[in-house]
RNA sequence: GGAAGGAUGGGUGAGUCCGGCUGAAACCGCUCGACUCGAAAUCGAGUAGAUACCUAACCGUGUCUCGAGGGUUCGAAUCCCUCUCCUUCCGCCA
């Protein structure tokens, strides 16, 4: 959510952002139009509530000293229907002014290049050389399904589509990713760790941006008011929703593991085949808040985070800055991590690196203080993904397979997997 | 699932029966100042958030907020209703 001062402001600005993003900006007229109301509804109640206010007091005043205040009661009960009156015409326009609100992007940040769809993403750097083949090479569901250790039918035999079964070394690959990931970056970036409930409230569904726009993109737990998160970043985020915090407390790095649940919708018949798209899926989160001068050298800091798993696991990717068009709801700006799928024969986003500068925080009440005496500021929160686990595995099965139909097990992960090939 | 108790500022906690003089005592913490070579101790002062208006800004003024929402009333932390959460006991359960 943007601050109602700064569009008040900003206007053109905030316009501009969203023709940017591709999207219309008829809600600015009506919220212009919406807090010019506002504020008049809200100066007339105020001055009614006022001279409420002091009449309550000499009542109390003057009944005290026993005297006859039957006239002015009266008088007051008039002054309390306006204020009523008053009330609920502010309440409406209040809601109305929530809800545009809401619905307002964040600002993309100047070195965010302008653009429609994800072909006019930028490219930042690439790391590796993707492997040239002297063999055919699979697909890493063939690979998984001759291993046996993924298995897509009794996935969706025992839920439904886009759900699968790890079995045996793929079971234990997939906890050996998280269990390395969760080390590196506790060990030696500086996160803690974070075990998160997997549900969360529409209140932290809101303070992260989720809702109320993306509700279909979400599992809706029936009879409660309670969400599978679809990203740890919405339970980690959300920890200190509400919450002042100190300014020594800044920077914070939260890490967490968690089982993502999207529902995937408006993503028929995409990338059906294989692990890539899951209707649940593990990740590993990192989330961070710091002060606002900081936020954009942290996303700078984040993503190299990312990008250290993925040259210890020897993957080849590359980094690229979303566009103005592909940029999500709440993100100033975003680094995507792309890695090299051979099957794809392409890069696919495995990481996802934001800062969502005060968007959140503003709307999680997320806060801090600058300095002891001082009044409070929001705080920048960023998160990404270090990394999506689901997409590393299949990864790794495709760069790592070898012609008789095994895998091998990158280095850094013989320790947590036990074996040096999977066959 | 059953029974009881509770939710007040950064923390502890009074006020709620008997509505007005309480945006909130007291204590702790924190900040600043005095004292000190410095520190501790002591003493003094300050210390909630949001928002509207004013201002270049500081300041100032008003309004709202005592878990959330609604009601009664001229007036609600205080009375009534609904909901949420927490604690304790019993039952059940991994």
């Amino acid at each position: 959510m943007l601050d109602m001062k700064f569009i008040r402001e900003n206007m053109e600005l905030v316009a501009e952002s969203m023709k940017n993003r591709g999207l219309k900006s008829t809600a600015l007229d009506d919220f212009e139009e919406l807090d010019e109301k506002r504020r008049d509804i809200l100066y007339n109640v105020e001055q009614l509530r006022h001279r409420r206010n002091v009449a309550s007091d000499k009542i109390g005043e003057l009944k005290r000293a026993g005297e006859d205040v039957t006239p002015m009661i009266n008088e007051m009960k008039d002054v309390s229907d306006r204020i009523k009156e008053y009330e609920e015409k502010l309440k409406e326009v209040e809601e109305e002014l929530e809800k545009i609100l809401l619905g307002i992007p964040n600002i993309p940040h100047e070195s965010v290049p302008v653009g429609e769809t994800e072909d006019d993403n930028t490219v930042v750097r690439k790391w590796g050389k993707p492997r040239e083949f002297d063999f055919e090479f699979k697909p890493h569901w063939e690979i998984g399904e001759e291993l046996d250790i993924l298995d897509f039918e009794r996935g969706a035999k025992v839920t439904g589509t886009r759900f699968t079964f790890l079995k045996g070394a793929g079971a234990r690959l997939e906890r050996g990713l998280i269990n390395f990931m969760l080390d590196l970056h506790t060990k030696e970036h500086g996160y803690s760790e974070i075990f998160p409930p997997f549900m969360a409230n529409s209140a932290s569904m809101t303070g992260t941006g989720q809702l109320p726009k993306f509700a279909k993109d979400m599992f809706k737990i029936e009879n409660n008011d309670y969400y599978l998160i679809p990203t740890a970043e919405v339970p980690v985020t959300n920890l200190y929703q509400e919450e002042i915090l100190e300014a020594e407390q800044l920077p914070i790095y939260h890490t967490a593991y968690s089982a993502c649940f999207r529902a995937e919708a408006g993503a028929h018949g995409r990338d059906s085949r294989g692990i890539i798209r899951q209707h649940q899926f593990n990740k590993v989160e990192m989330v961070k808040f710091v002060h606002p001068e900081e936020s954009f050298n942290e996303l700078e800091k984040i993503t190299n985070d990312a990008e250290e798993v993925l040259q210890k696991l020897g993957l080849p990717y590359q980094v690229v800055t979303l566009c103005t068009g592909d940029l999500t709801f709440s993100s100033a700006k975003t680094y995507d991590l792309e890695v090299w799928l051979p099957a794809y024969d392409t890069y696919r986003e495995i990481s996802s690196c934001s800062n969502f500068e005060a968007f959140q925080a503003r709307r999680a009440g997320i806060r801090y203080r600058p300095e002891p005496d001082a009044g409070t500021e929001y705080v920048h929160t960023l998160n990404g993904s270090g990394l999506a686990i689901g997409r590393t595995l299949a990864a790794i099965l495709e760069n790592y397979q070898n012609e008789d139909g095994s895998v091998t097990v990158p280095e850094v992960l013989r320790p947590y997997m036990g074996i040096d090939k999977i066959t």
